[in-house]
RNA sequence: GGUCCCGUAGCUCAACUGGAUAGAGCACCUGACUUCUAAUCAGGGGGUUGGGGGUUCGAGUCCUCCCGGGAUCGCCA
C-alpha cells in the first residue's frame, strides 16, 4: 500500500473532474503530475506539483489550477487541508489516522508489508560477478556481487520475477594460462621444482588444485607435451575455480540461479546464430576501422576486419567481432550469450560490470537493441573502485607484491554482514572508501552499527514486555508526540521506498532509509528515556504499554525487511 | 585526442530523476543523559553545488563550452 501512489491517484481524478466541469481543457497530460513530501515537513505531508505542470498546457495561471483543484482534494475524508503556496504547490495536510492505518500495515503483513505489484511479474535478468574463473573473488568482485545481490532481492520485493545470473568468461586464452599455472603445480606436487614465467598466475591457491590434479591423474602428464594436457587441465581447472567462487560467493551470501558457461556456446552454433541475425538486419560487413584518434598505438596498422555496425545503435565506432585470423573476439560469445537471455523471453535484462567497462557499455547495449529490435531493454550498471584503509591509512592492492585482497580477507575480518551493508551505502557509480577498522565500531558515524542497534532496540522492547506479561500484539498506534508522528510517517514511506529504489535500480536508497528511521527511532527512544516515561514501549502503566508497543513491532518488521532486501542478517542482540 | 563516470559544508556522502530556504554523519561550539541494551539525544555555526553560458514558472539535476580527477580506447577477457 503506497499512500502516495493513492493520492495521486485521487488528484488525477480531481483534475478530470474539472476537465468533465469545463474548468480545465480536456485531454491533458498527467504523466508529470506528482505527490511527493515537501522538503520541509512544515508545509504538510505531501505536495502536489500538478498545477505548475498543466499551467502551460491548459493556458491557465498555476495558482488558479490550485484554487480550483483544493476544494476536490479536501472533498476526500483523508485530506484534512490543502493549501496553494509559493509558485502554485498545493500542499495537503493528511487526516493524522491515515498515516498510522498505513504503519499499521507493518503489523498485519509483517516484513511483506512494502512488498509491491509494481513489476507485475515482469522477468528481470540480472547478470553480476560473472568474474574470470582463474582465482578467488577479490574486493572488486565482492562489490559487484552485493550490489547485483541487493538489486535482485529488490526487485524481486518490487514484484519482478527475477533470475540472477553469472556469465562464466571459460573460453578464453586467460583459462590456458590457468591450465598452464596449475600444471605448474601438478609438477610441483611431484617434486619438481618450477617457475612461474610468461604471466603464468603464481597465486598459493591453485596448490591444492595441483595436487588435487596428481591423485586424479597419478604421472600421466609427467613429461607430456602441452597438447596431451591442456584440454583436460582446463576443464579441470576451471571445475575448481569455479567451486571456489561459488563458495566465496555463498560466504558472503550470494545464490545465483543460473551460471551460463561462455565455453558452451563455442562449437554449439550458436554464436554463428546470434551473428546470421545480426547479418540479417544487415549489421555484419567486412571493412577496416579508422585509427583511434590522438595517440595511436606504435604498432597500428589497417586491417580488414568482421565489424558490427553498433553505430546504428548509438556507438562511436563500429567493433570487430572477429580477429584477423578469423577467430571470435570476446565481444562474440558475449553476443551469443545476450542474445540467448534474450529469447529466453525476459522483460528486461540488467548487465552489473565493474568500471573498467565502461568502454564496453554502449557496444552492448547496441548488440541487445538490434538483436531484440528494441524489444528488450538492457540497463547496465558498473560499480566503481573500492579504495581499503586500515588504521585510516590506504592500502595498496597489487597481485605481483602479493598484497592482493580477497573476499575472504573481508569476510574473515568484518564478516558477510558489515560488507554487504557498507558497499550498499554508496551509489554504484561512486568510489567506496572501505575502511577496516571504521566499520566494525560502534556508533552514530557506523550506519551498520547503528541500523542493527535500532533493531536489537525494538526486539529488546518487546521481549521484555513479554517477560512482563504485556500483550505485544496490539493492531493500533498510540501517537501522541510528534517524535512517535514522526517515526509513524517514516514506517509509512517504506513502501514508496521500495517502488523510488526499484525503478531506478538503485538499492542504496534502502540504506539510507534505514539509517534514517534508526534515527527517528533513536529520537524517540531518548527522549522516552529522559523526559518522557509516559512514551516508553515497556512502562509501569500495562494498558498504555500495550498500546506503544505496536509501533516498536513495527518499526522493527520495516528494519528487518529492510536489511532482508540488503542481504544483512538483522540482528538479534548486540 | 575520442568515449564513459565523478566533482555538493573543513572531511565522508545524500538529495525521491526538474520542485519550495541544497540535507545527514564526522569534526567544532552549547545543553540534556546513572537509560526500555552502553557507545546517545536536542540545538548552533558552517555552501557562488568546480567555472561560464543556455533551456523555463523553477536547475545540484537537462543542453553547451571550459577546468580538475578516474576508467577505458582494433587480434585481453
Amino acid at each position: 500500500m503506497n499512500l502516495f501512489a493513492e493520492i495521486r491517484a485521487l488528484v488525477v481524478t480531481a483534475l478530470h473532474d474539472l476537465e468533465t466541469e469545463g474548468h480545465l481543457p480536456e485531454g491533458l497530460d498527467t504523466a508529470h503530475v506528482a505527490v511527493e513530501p515537501p522538503r520541509d515537513p512544515l508545509h504538510g505531508d505531501m505536495a502536489t506539483n500538478a498545477a505548475m505542470v498543466l499551467a502551460k498546457p491548459a493556458k491557465m495561471k498555476p495558482r488558479d489550477i490550485a484554487q480550483a483543484l483544493a476544494p476536490k482534494l479536501t472533498a476526500d475524508p483523508r485530506v484534512d487541508a490543502a493549501e496553494v503556496a509559493g509558485p502554485g504547490f498545493l500542499n495537503l495536510r493528511l487526516n493524522p489516522k491515515v498515516w498510522a492505518d498505513v504503519a499499521r500495515a507493518a503489523l498485519a503483513q509483517g516484513t511483506d508489508f512494502g512488498r509491491s505489484s509494481m513489476g507485475a511479474g515482469q522477468r528481470v535478468n540480472v547478470e553480476y560477478v560473472s568474474a574470470n574463473p582463474t582465482g578467488p573473488l577479490h574486493v572488486g568482485h565482492t562489490r559487484g556481487a552485493v550490489f547485483g545481490d541487493a538489486l535482485a532481492s529488490l526487485l524481486a520485493y518490487a514484484g519482478f520475477d527475477v533470475t540472477r545470473e553469472y556469465y562464466i568468461n571459460d573460453g578464453g586464452g586467460q583459462v590456458d594460462v590457468l591450465a598452464r599455472s596449475v600444471y605448474l603445480r601438478y609438477l610441483e606436487a611431484h617434486g619438481q621444482e618450477v617457475a612461474f614465467v610468461d604471466g603464468t598466475y603464481p597465486g598459493d591457491y591453485l596448490v591444492p588444485v595441483g595436487e588435487a590434479l596428481k591423485t586424479k591423474v597419478g604421472g600421466a602428464y609427467l613429461n607430456a607435451p602441452e597438447s596431451v594436457w591442456l584440454q583436460d587441465i582446463r576443464e579441470f581447472a576451471t571445475a575448481a575455480m569455479m567451486d571456489l567462487i561459488r563458495s566465496d560467493l555463498l560466504a558472503l551470501g550470494v545464490k545465483m540461479d543460473v551460471f551460463y558457461s561462455e565455453k558452451s556456446l563455442y562449437g554449439s552454433g550458436r554464436i554463428e546464430a546470434a551473428i546470421d541475425d545480426l547479418r540479417s538486419k544487415n549489421l555484419i560487413y567486412r571493412g577496416t576501422l579508422e585509427p583511434p584518434k590522438g595517440k595511436v598505438p606504435e604498432d597500428w596498422e589497417p586491417r580488414e576486419q568482421t565489424l558490427f555496425r553498433s553505430t546504428d545503435y548509438g556507438d562511436d565506432v563500429d567493433r570487430p567481432i572477429q580477429k584477423s585470423d578469423g577467430a571470435w573476439t570476446y565481444f562474440a560469445p558475449d553476443i551469443a550469450y545476450h542474445y540467448d537471455k534474450v529469447s529466453r523471453g525476459y522483460d528486461a535484462l540488467i548487465d552489473v560490470f565493474g568500471a573498467d567497462h565502461g568502454g564496453y557499455v554502449k557496444r552492448m547495449k547496441a548488440a541487445v537493441a538490434a538483436l531484440s529490435e528494441n524489444r528488450t531493454p538492457l540497463d547496465v550498471k558498473l560499480t566503481q573502485l573500492v579504495k581499503l584503509y586500515k588504521n585510516g591509512e590506504p592500502f595498496k592492492m597489487s597481485k605481483r607484491a602479493g598484497t592482493f585482497v580477497t573476499l575472504r580477507d573481508v569476510i574473515d575480518q568484518v564478516g558477510p554482514d558489515v560488507t554487504r551493508f557498507v558497499m550498499l551505502m554508496r551509489k554504484n557509480d561512486a568510489p567506496l572508501d572501505f575502511d577496516f577498522d571504521k566499520v566494525v565500531a560502534g556508533g552514530r558515524d557506523n550506519p551498520v552499527w547503528y541500523v542493527q542497534y535500532a533493531h536489537t532496540r525494538c526486539l529488546s522492547a518487546l521481549r521484555n514486555a513479554e517477560k512482563a506479561g504485556i500483550p505485544t500484539n496490539g493492531t493500533d498506534f498510540l501517537i501522541e508526540d510528534p517524535a512517535e508522528e514522526r517515526l509513524v510517517q517514516k514506517i509509512a514511506e517504506w513502501p514508496r521506498l521500495v517502488e523510488i529504489a526499484a525503478r531506478t535500480n538503485e538499492p542504496h536508497r534502502v540504506a539510507f532509509y534505514l539509517y534514517e528511521l534508526a534515527s527517528d527511532l533513536a529520537t524517540l527512544y531518548t527522549l522516552a528515556t529522559q523526559d518522557r516515561h509516559d512514551l516508553r514501549f515497556v512502562q509501569e502503566d500495562k494498558t498504555r504499554s500495550a498500546a506503544k508497543l505496536p509501533l516498536a513491532r513495527a518499526t522493527q518488521v520495516v528494519i528487518s525487511a529492510g536489511l532482508s532486501i540488503l542481504g544483512v542478517t538483522p540482528a538479534e542482540e548486540m
